[in-house]
RNA sequence: GCCCGAGUAGCUCAACGGCUAGAGCACCGCUCUUGUAAAGCGGGGGUUGUGGGUUCGAUUCCCACCUCGGGCUCCA
């Protein structure tokens, strides 16, 4: 006879069940909520399905859809509803793998004779999920063995090789040679190691997003398979909640403000990834670079220009044409050599460096360039400005002596997140990515010193940074900056990577007060990273609402009749000589018409002119995002925003 | 590059294989003269992405290419 069970939990107390209790006992015997919604147990650490035993002793605690590991179970388990329905819909479809992922989960399926799925679909299929969630099928977990388990997924090959060890599915594949199987019905199991919500009915708020392709194993060589994507959550106001974030995201989106507010394009006749900037997406860029260059005067760098093109010889060198000549334009056969179009700036900054005898006097070196590269991007990976193959990189080389990296690494730190901030991102997260011990070069001293330097400057800075082991670059560890946008989306902008690599390729070296020939160590350092990427960034960020600071026409004036416009044109041209873009708008158009046009191009300020105005020099101020204020003094207007512009205030992120 | 989907006026979208390919916004002209998010009338604008094919007839069906979108793979 088995003895009763005693568990732990989480506040401390102790718990005495009955003998081979299960989670679901403990969830009934505390009752209420936990009896309700509990979907899965971690006991000591291992998550269980509320049906399995709890073993004695061991601390437990319940889990709820609130939570993420809830999330992930739900989302889980849906995956395995969504298996069930294409299995059920498609006869003769087979099944790969079905993780959950952020925001939901996915399928892969390989359906016969090459079949696709369409949106409509999806909505079958759907329909055909929400039935078998009405059902309330329990999900029962067994162990069986490798000759059942060969039986039971004889149709299903790709199932096979996960059990072969082939495939490394770490939501299936066997732990520790157990082979365990989740079966909702009769005619539906799925090689899983779970664990999985009780039953079906717990799994009401789902939505199918899409289908794609990808690859059997993620390999391009394999197999292309049919996947389905879907979000899940524990409640319909999560769900409805995700659903407008989307919606919220696809109204941010830089390619439609780009087009809507006539900042820029890809037309179809200069070929894929490739921009042309229309006047006012050029002139927000100009005001990036401007501020961009400013700083960098402020901070010591010196200024140089390279060329678009260099001799083969040059990529050799830096070893850019053995590692990476898939990524970059065909060469062009010239009468005296070989030319490629440059990549990197950084091989030609080398130069820079290399040309004539350096002083330790002279480091740190900064070059900073705003330099033009191409890279080929495929064609499927291109993506507006966020993927491209023409773009400008901020980008700058520093030659330090290996004493001042330390100190380096931590001034750019500051400098990197000083102009960031100016452009209204302040929410930072940091990796930290260090040595692959199978890739690398340069001795594991400087290694580590590098690796320190990094890593103390992040501390000094009091910041919170995660490592990602093994994720440098061959030729040096580096510190990668995302910045958080105005509706929660991380973004990688800025990279600091340590370089011992080149400075070898180029025998670079500088004389130090010891009269010898020295090794400099390089920092490679790019902020916006690319300007494109940083101003589609940015566009999403303000949602096309750029900061006073930096919108293309920071105010409109509006006469209410006709007879206003030239007090309005005067307004302009003081405000013109002010340094302030603005521009007169004539009153052939009712006035709510013409207030409409401009808050549509979201400008920061219109001002409205009337009668009373004419007489005592005032004007109506409609700023963007707040309430109009009448009979402003024309001289106060002009006061307030030249502060608002001097100040470059970011402001409130209103629409 | 691979899978799926889409390309019609500057933009957003209509048009069973069949009459001169339509509408709103935008643009141009005229009228209206307006106090804070859409006044009225008229006009111009298209080789339906490109090239082939099927057909009496193609925006519509088929093929190839180009570009775009969602993914996969890749990303110095």
């Amino acid at each position: 006879m088995s003895s009763d069970v005693t568990v732990v939990l989480p506040d401390g107390s102790e718990r005495v069940l009955s003998p081979d209790a299960t989670g679901a006992d403990l969830a009934a015997d505390l009752g209420g909520r936990a009896a309700k919604d509990a979907l899965i147990v971690v006991a000591d650490g291992i998550q269980l399905d509320l049906n399995q035993p709890l073993p004695d002793g061991s601390h437990v605690s319940l889990v709820f859809p609130a939570s993420d590991a809830g999330l992930e179970v739900l989302r889980h388990s849906t995956a395995h509803v969504l298996a069930q329905a294409v299995l059920d819909l498609y006869p003769g479809a087979t099944f790969s793998i079905g993780p959950p992922i952020e925001d939901g989960f996915y399928y892969d399926f390989d359906l016969p004779n090459n079949q696709t799925f369409s949106d409509e679909d999806l909505e079958q299929i759907s329909s055909k999920m929400k039935e078998i969630v009405n059902r309330k099928q329990p999900f029962i977990r067994s162990e069986i063995d490798r000759t059942e388990a060969d039986k039971l997924f004889a149709a299903h090959p790709y199932k096979l090789e996960i059990l072969d060890g082939e495939a490394d599915d770490p939501t299936s594949g066997p732990e520790d040679g157990v082979i365990t199987t989740y079966r909702n019905t009769d005619d539906f199991v799925d090689l899983c190691r779970g664990p999985h919500v009780p039953d079906t009915g717990y799994l009401a708020h789902f939505q199918l997003m899409r289908v794609a392709g990808a690859y059997w194993r993620g390999d391009e060589n394999r197999q292309m398979l049919q996947r389905i994507y879907g979000t899940a959550w524990a409640t319909k106001k999560d769900l409805n909640a995700h659903l407008e974030q989307l919606e919220e995201a696809a109204k941010r989106d830089h390619r439609k403000l780009a087009t809507e507010l006539d900042l820029l394009s890809f037309p179809s006749e200069l070929g894929g990834g490739l921009a042309v900037w229309h006047p006012k997406g050029a002139i927000v860029r100009k005001l990036m670079e401007d501020y961009s260059r400013e700083r960098h005067e402020e901070g010591g760098y010196q200024f140089v220009y390279t060329p678009h093109l260099a001799n083969q010889r040059l990529f050799q060198t830096s070893g850019h044409l053995d590692f990476y000549a898939d990524g970059m334009y065909p060469p062009m056969e010239m009468d005296n050599g070989t030319y490629y179009l440059k990549p990197m700036n950084c091989p030609m900054h080398c130069l820079i460096f290399g040309h004539g005898q350096r002083s330790y006097k002279e480091l740190p070196l900064r070059l900073f360039e705003l330099g033009t590269v191409y890279r080929y991007e495929r064609s499927g990976t291109l993506h507006g400005l966020m993927r491209i193959r023409g773009f400008t990189q901020d980008d700058s080389h520093l030659y330090v002596a290996a004493e001042q990296l330390a100190d380096e690494i931590a001034s750019l730190l500051d400098f990197v997140l000083s102009v960031l901030r100016a452009f209204g991102f302040d929410d930072f997260t940091f990796h930290l990515s260090t040595k692959d011990p199978e890739k690398y070069v340069g001795s594991d001293e400087i290694w580590n010193q590098a690796t320190d330097a990094l890593r103390g400057a992040l501390e000094r800075h009091g910041l919170d940074y995660a490592v990602k082991e093994a994720d440098a670059a061959f030729y040096g560890p580096k510190i990668d900056i995302d910045v958080k946008d105005a509706i929660g989306r991380s973004w990688q902008l800025s990279t600091i990577q340590c370089d011992f690599n080149l400075p070898e390729q180029f025998d670079l070296h500088y004389v130090a007060a010891d009269g010898e020939r020295h090794r400099p160590i390089m920092l490679h350092r790019a902020l916006f990273g690319s300007i494109e990427r940083f101003f589609g960034v940015m566009v999403e960020h303000y949602g096309g609402a750029f900061p006073t600071w930096l919108s293309p026409v920071q105010v409109q004036v509006l006469g209410v009749r006709a007879d206003h416009d030239s007090f309005a044109d005067k307004i302009v041209e003081r405000l013109i000589s002010n340094g302030i873009r603005a521009e007169m708008v004539e009153a052939d158009e009712p006035l709510g018409t013409r207030i409409r046009k401009g808050k549509l191009e979201k400008l920061p300020y219109i001002l409205v002119v009337g009668d009373a105005d004419v007489e005592h020099d005032t004007a109506g101020v409609n700023p963007r995002g707040g309430d109009v204020e009448r009979d402003v003094p024309i001289v106060d207007f002009v006061q307030r925003i030249t502060a608002e512009i001097a100040e470059k205030a970011t402001g409130p992120n209103v629409q």
